[in-house]
DNA sequence: ATCATGGTTGGCAGTCACTGCCAGGTTGGC
DNA sequence: GCCAACCTGGCAGTGACTGCCAACCATGAT
């Protein structure tokens, strides 16, 4: 997964730029690995900041909040899943744009052992769940005018419909990597996704 | 909505559980009212309790934590939940026993107007979205047995299918209720609902 | 090489939600 | 009236998070 190197490297990259991002890798692979040694809950932010070598005040300024520590591209994951949906061909039907979207989301991570990992996370940890589902709200409504650019303009409500569909493309992924994660990361995830779609959709 | 009286009220009401009505129904007041007054963020524990006459600490016991201030019977909801849905026939389908189980929920609010205020509060604050969030995922997994149990067992994954279908009609009560608290609470919440699943389904 | 500059960092104090603990006071059964 | 069960308020403490300020340092101009 992931075969791409991040194209901005070759903008002017300053030495500043460079400290930046070897601190806030730092970062990001302590709060992991604690995270998964100890959980999310029992880990501080004093500690992670204390094994990582940096000031509480300047995580905070990398990582405006706990739970970003977790999903290290927070916001790509938002901008991956636009531009994806936004890509596919204009006569593609809702549910192949936005499983198309899922999969591309699904590609971010490094390895098949750190998604494992963030999503044994994600759904053992309510707190982190919880916010990250907030998270996801922003997203689903950047993706609403997407969306409903598709939809049959027939009837009314499109917006509703639109939320509803894409609230559930994102419930089907949820139902399938708790699964995966379940199942011990046997199997594929989009298998299970595609599953559970035909089962909302039957 | 909601013409039962509480069936419990007939039970030995000691002064102590008179006293205990008294005061959560007055810190349940003080807090909604500040809430729609000055948002949620904007107000502190320290007020709420100020103006209800009792202390923090009190206030914490009564309700542990402060999203629980808002949706009185936070654990009603997810009981009357569960009740409805485990009531239906055993015929009916998933989506049926659903719908029921929506519907009894949104009964629960005392008024209209209530329930209005309630969804705007809710779906205009982040950090209480992603509070309500995290129950409901609570919810879902204690539903999870019930509606698995009316489903085809001849295809795998049951598991992920339950997750899947009961997620999605929560996603279908968030588009809905979205929905109505922009409409100014103009037409019925269940019309929206069932426009909502039809269109996922469809 | 030097210096001004602007982005960067760390520490400190403070806010807010929330918890454990302890000292009272009130209630209910006897 | 008395004791036990229960409730309340206050206090101190934790943990996430923010604003503020002084020190810092790579960078570009001189």
């Amino acid at each position: 997964m992931k075969q791409e190197a991040k194209p901005a490297t070759g903008a002017p990259t300053t030495l500043w730029d460079r400290t930046r991002q070897l601190a806030s890798q730092e970062i990001l692979e302590t709060a992991l690995r604690l995270f998964t040694e100890q959980g999310y809950d029992e880990t501080t932010i004093a500690q992670i900041a204390r094994e990582a070598g940096v000031s509480q005040r300047t995580l905070f300024r990398y990582f405006g909040a706990k739970e970003d520590l977790l999903g290290g591209g927070q916001d790509r994951f938002g901008q991956v899943l636009m531009d994806t949906i936004s890509e596919q061909h204009a006569d593609a039907g809702v549910w192949e744009a936005l499983r198309a979207g899922v999969a591309a989301v699904l590609d971010l991570h490094d390895s098949r052992e750190q998604a494992l990992e963030r999503f044994r996370l994600l759904h053992n940890t309510a707190s982190l769940h919880a916010g990250w589902l907030e998270k996801r709200l922003r997203f689903q409504e950047n993706l609403l005018p997407l969306i409903e650019a598709r939809m049959d303009p027939a009837a009314g409500n499109e917006g509703a419909k639109a939320r509803a569909l894409i609230a559930t493309a994102f419930a089907c992924l949820d139902a399938a990597s708790i699964t995966w994660v379940a199942n011990d990361g046997k199997g594929e995830i989009m298998d299970l996704y595609d599953e559970c779609v035909a089962a909302v959709r039957g």
